[in-house]
DNA sequence: GACCATACGAGCGTTAGATC
DNA sequence: GATCTAACGCTCGTATGGTC
């Protein structure tokens, strides 16, 4: 999982301490993981992974990660929007005047019988008074929370993580959906209005890149200071899995119906890797690129003859292919006979693969069937692709039918 | 150096929509 | 209906870095 860069360097400063094991809390289990290096940025790794299965995350759950050192964290994993006594909303541009409370927390605080009343919601150490509605279709916080917004302010999109105090008091943390990292609020010396900065770890217990805690300036102040949770420091992403940050409710619906139905559908979405382990029912699967010398000015692979052909990662890089320059190749088949072929681009992970276009019209062209064992050489220097064997021996299976 | 765990790139199967 | 194209997801092999 991808640690926001801020955060990341406010509490590491130049000194990530990559391949580092971390300690996280996560209720009363102790994990352990580290730092990895991926696109030149750290990344939770070699544990985050089991974190997510237990707790069977799903893309865009929340996890809320705070740093009580430098190389330890407390996590909570919100499910369906909710951890505990929490739970994670957004302010939506269109709904300056409102904002909704999930209906999982709101039906397992509130129950049925709520009819709303009046609420306190904490900004640091600042509070409004805020109207809570509630009824059959969830709860919202309404009359009084425009000025909320105005006032502490709120800028549109930004996660809001509430607390509950008691039934009708919340602490409320403000995370930048971009960074991922809370928005620290604090009053203004020259007056009272609040100014926003970015609220980031300096302060946070120290503990050594060892793992030793030492006795530094602010740790008694943090454990002094907080309240019913560290606020101190900590990294939010809503992404689970994935490692690009894409922000819970970023779309701007109009209707408190529809961000609750957006709410809902976080948890109808799969995430990317399924958090049940499958069973692994394996075959053995035969490598198609011979691995050679690097050096080597040829490159040997063979494809099963099928309605297409994908191109070996190596081979569409010695062409320089890219999505907007896409490049036909030439193809010798097993008579010398040469054409060449256009490829086209396909859209796969972070990147792009290639592959010929009308595959099916050659093999058609050349006599060969589908399934039959196709052995490629393509020359780096000459750029030409050459069939130098064909074996015609695999039973093809059936294309499933369509629903 | 062997071993371990994990990330990641690549291979492959499958599905759905577009087009003929 | 057949074919083509794009996209998704699962799996495997390899690379990587740490530990013993």
């Amino acid at each position: 999982m991808e640690i926001p860069s801020d955060f990341a360097k406010n509490l590491w400063g130049e000194k990530i301490p990559y391949y580092k094991t971390v300690e996280i809390r996560d209720g009363e289990k102790l994990r352990k993981m580290r730092i990895r290096k991926k696109n030149d940025g750290p990344v939770f790794t070699d544990g985050w992974m089991l974190l997510v299965k237990e707790h069977q995350l799903k893309y865009k759950d929340g996890v809320l990660i705070t740093a009580v050192g430098k190389l330890k964290f407390e996590v909570l994993c919100f499910k369906d929007l909710v951890c505990q006594n929490s739970y994670i909303t957004a302010q939506i541009e269109s709904e300056l005047g409102m904002c909704v409370m999930p209906d999982k927390f709101y039906h397992d605080f509130y129950g049925n019988n709520f009819k709303g009343g009046m609420a306190k919601v904490y900004f640091g150490e600042r509070f409004w008074n805020v109207r809570l509605e509630g009824g059959s279709d969830g709860g919202y916080f309404k009359d009084g929370w425009r000025k909320v917004v105005e006032e502490v302010p709120i800028d549109n999109d930004y996660f809001l993580v509430f607390t509950s105090l008691d039934s009708v008091s919340f602490d409320v943390s403000v995370f930048d959906p971009d960074t991922g990292t809370e928005v620290f609020l604090k009053k203004s010396t020259a007056d009272d209005d609040m100014i926003v900065e970015q609220k980031l770890p300096a302060d946070v217990c120290e503990d050594d890149l060892e793992g030793n805690q030492k006795d530094v300036k602010g740790k008694s102040k943090v454990y002094e200071t907080q309240t019913q949770r560290n606020l101190q420091s900590r990294i939010k992403r809503v992404d689970a899995a994935a490692s690009t940050g894409s922000p819970v409710l970023k779309s701007t619906d109009l209707t408190k119906r529809n961000l609750r139905s957006r709410i809902k559908k976080v948890d109808e979405a799969p995430m990317t890797g399924s958090p049940v382990l499958k069973s692994t029912n394996l075959t053995k699967r035969k490598k198609t690129v011979q691995k050679v010398n690097p050096q080597s000015p040829v490159l040997n692979f063979t494809r099963f003859a099928e309605h297409r052909i994908r191109l070996p990662a190596k081979m569409s890089s010695v062409l320089d292919l890219s999505p907007v320059h896409l490049k036909e190749v030439s193809v010798q088949n097993l008579t010398g006979e040469v054409k060449n072929i256009m490829t086209r681009s396909e859209k796969h992970r972070k990147g792009f693969r290639y592959a010929f276009v009308g595959w099916s019209n050659y093999l058609k062209a050349w006599n060969i069937k589908i399934g039959a064992e196709l052995f490629f050489e393509f020359n780096n220097s000459s750029k030409v692709l050459t069939l130098t064997k064909v074996v015609e021996k695999r039973c093809v299976k059936k294309k499933k039918l369509r629903a």
